[in-house]
DNA sequence: ATAACCTGGATATTCATTGTCCGCTTTATA
DNA sequence: TATAAAGCGGACAATGAATATCCAGGTTAT
């Protein structure tokens, strides 16, 4: 049980994104880069973010990624949502329903409800927090000078 | 990221050895066919559950397995401890450290205290509750008869 | 002594995740 | 208008964790 890697990839992706000027873009394979990660793969993830209007692409030559919405309105939460996707922590394998030889209306898991809640307790502190917060928490003095490289960076490989 | 499914069978397993009476042991092929699962690879999970000490084993001819605790005692966390183990649902992968080239004493991870506040909560429901609060549920008026069926199957399949 | 059980290690299988590849469309620019 | 650089989407391969099997040991009742 453990959380896919491409959500924290995603996340600094999107706060790369958030140092763009307005109008540029970022190639995907630019990002890929930066973050050390395959970039082939990491172009399946941007779309992923794309599909889930957190991004959006410009194809074409001096196309890439920019952020569709703004970091404040992005939470933590819609991050997880778009590269995980829907399906639950916990799903029942129907056990109980097999030893009781339950029939179809009376199947049941003395579990699912547990698991439910706890997920949602879960889930309701990445709803809390926004991308945001986290350029928030970036900005520590102890940062600032690699930062500027990182802006400077980004400056480099925009278009447009 | 989903849970394992040892942690139900193993919650179903315990429901099951709680049906047995004083002294009375369970052996693990007799477990396993009940839940409907491999019986090599579950006596792995009961080798689990007897090293988080929520279950004993008994060797030898009339072996099997018995709880060790009472059901109000095993917390649902206990289960999944013992069947999942320590490892935290997120887990950085260093990106940040490589996208600001930080040194060692500097690393974080922006994530990190989000991510380890949500999976608290998570657990906390997990704590909340026992095994005990589902043999209550279990209790339901549309599953006395099923229940009868199943306890009886305990007591043919018991020993000593 | 034998049979029935648990133990622990080595090993194989399965499956989701991760990663690659290729042909396609879109668009700036020469 | 041709070319190059980018995103798109599907097919496919590699990886690694979870699941499953097997076997050579111990233990204990009969």
């Amino acid at each position: 049980m453990h959380m896919k890697t491409g959500v924290e990839q995603s996340v600094y992706a999107i706060l790369l994104l958030n140092m763009l000027p307005e109008k540029a873009v970022l190639p995907g394979e630019a990002i890929s880069q930066q973050l050390g990660v395959s970039s082939t793969y990491f172009q399946k993830l941007l779309r992923k973010l794309v599909s889930a209007d957190l991004i959006t692409s410009v194809p074409g030559t001096k196309g890439g990624f920019k952020l569709k919405k703004r970091i404040e309105d992005i939470r933590i939460y819609d991050v997880y949502l778009a590269i995980e996707g829907q399906q639950t922590l916990y799903s029942s394998s129907g056990i109980l329903n097999d030893m009781l030889e339950l029939c179809e209306e009376d199947r049941c898991c003395l579990l699912s409800d547990l698991m439910q809640e706890a997920e949602d307790a879960w889930k309701s502190v990445l709803k809390r927090e926004t991308v945001a917060y986290l350029a928030e928490e970036m900005q520590a003095d102890r940062f600032t000078h690699k930062l500027e490289t990182l802006q400077a960076w980004v400056k480099d490989k925009m278009v447009v």
